[in-house]
DNA sequence: ATAAAATTAGTACATTTGTTCTAAATTATA
DNA sequence: TATAATTTAGAACAAATGTACTAATTTTAT
């Protein structure tokens, strides 16, 4: 395989476990290659971090817009949204549990998450509108109250992870089901009495 | 005023500022004193992070005692807990910019906000069921369900700043407001019809 | 006022880290 | 096969950091 995806690899592996301070230096003994030669393909750590945030942002937008193409948005289509997003979510872990000091250390990554939830907002709202209409989602709930609880998922979203990490620390499977039964739980209250 | 409350005074400013990674000798640079000063009254520079994490988990004990104190508890007062809370939450924003990894770093805060949280998770679900009681909350919720609404608000307290920066950077009064109605929003479709 | 204790500044050191440089080795190309 | 390009390892460097140490200064106690 590509060292430069090797490089990635034991990046990914290594962030996951030891936080974002792990080195290049580690990065590379823990894939058997010199540090000069990591150097070589990523010039700069940060391009490596910068690298792994493309992926993650590639992989999430394929997700969104596979639920932006369903059909008929269901509470289950929704749900299992949620399921597949964890696989990421968790995947990129990292980034996740040091989001802030990432965003400090790279003002790129920040300014392209921010504008990404920008655009989320308006498609996530856009969404409960039609499970509004549909009679899944309660019609008696203000605006300013959906737009809360846009907020809401994206904290959860981002930040379930962290709370796992300082508390219940579940791993793989048990994370997921945890993870998805928490998002669940969010939009019970929104739906109609039916 | 006491070297070391300037030493926690002058760290905590750095802190909220730059994050976790700020050094002795900046925090002993802002003051105006030596290094060497600031480590005959804190050897360990973890040992300052620990006395404000302290500090932090003191003020927020006496909040929600007195929460819990209240003679009668409604929706108010636990709005008004909120707006309390992030006074608390704004004033060591460091912390929670970067809770995991000062977890990592410090595994007896971890320990600490472990057991914390599952002391407030049954302080928490008691204040559910007297508002349940008294008509406010819904009766039609299941007990799953506030076990999630538990972990939404302590994701959603902790995290909330986090959030903030990476996106919209409100400051002061503006960051209070917000997380206010945020956490009040939170509640609404809990809320029993009447 | 003098001795003792506490505080402070400044130097020094070992370690770590990102990165550069050089030369060797490997791979591709003609 | 000979040459050029790419990849790799390893040494070297400068900067930063935590903290130990020393000597001076200030404060406190007698």
């Amino acid at each position: 395989m590509d060292t430069k995806t090797r490089i990635l690899e034991s990046a990914l592996k290594l962030y996951n476990e030891k936080g974002i301070d792990a080195t290049t230096r580690h990065i590379a003994a823990g894939m058997g290659i010199s540090a000069g030669n990591l150097h070589y393909h990523f010039k700069h750590t940060d391009d490596i971090i910068i690298t792994l945030w493309d992926q993650l942002a590639t992989e999430f937008d394929q997700l969104v817009s596979r639920l932006g193409q369903a059909t008929e948005i269901s509470l289950d289509s929704l749900h299992s949204f949620y399921y597949q997003s964890f696989q990421t979510l968790y995947k990129y872990r990292f980034i996740f549990l040091h989001f802030v000091a990432i965003g400090i250390r790279i003002p790129t990554i920040q300014e392209h998450y921010r504008s990404l939830m920008q655009r989320r907002e308006k498609e996530f709202k856009a969404i409960f509108r039609i499970l509004i209409r549909n009679g899944i989602f309660r019609k008696d709930i203000p605006e300013a109250v959906w737009t809360a609880l846009v907020r809401q998922i994206f904290i959860v979203s981002d930040f379930w992870l962290s709370n796992n990490e300082l508390t219940d620390r579940l791993r793989d499977k048990e994370a997921a089901i945890a993870f998805t039964k928490q998002m669940e739980s969010m939009f019970f209250p929104y739906l109609s009495k039916s």
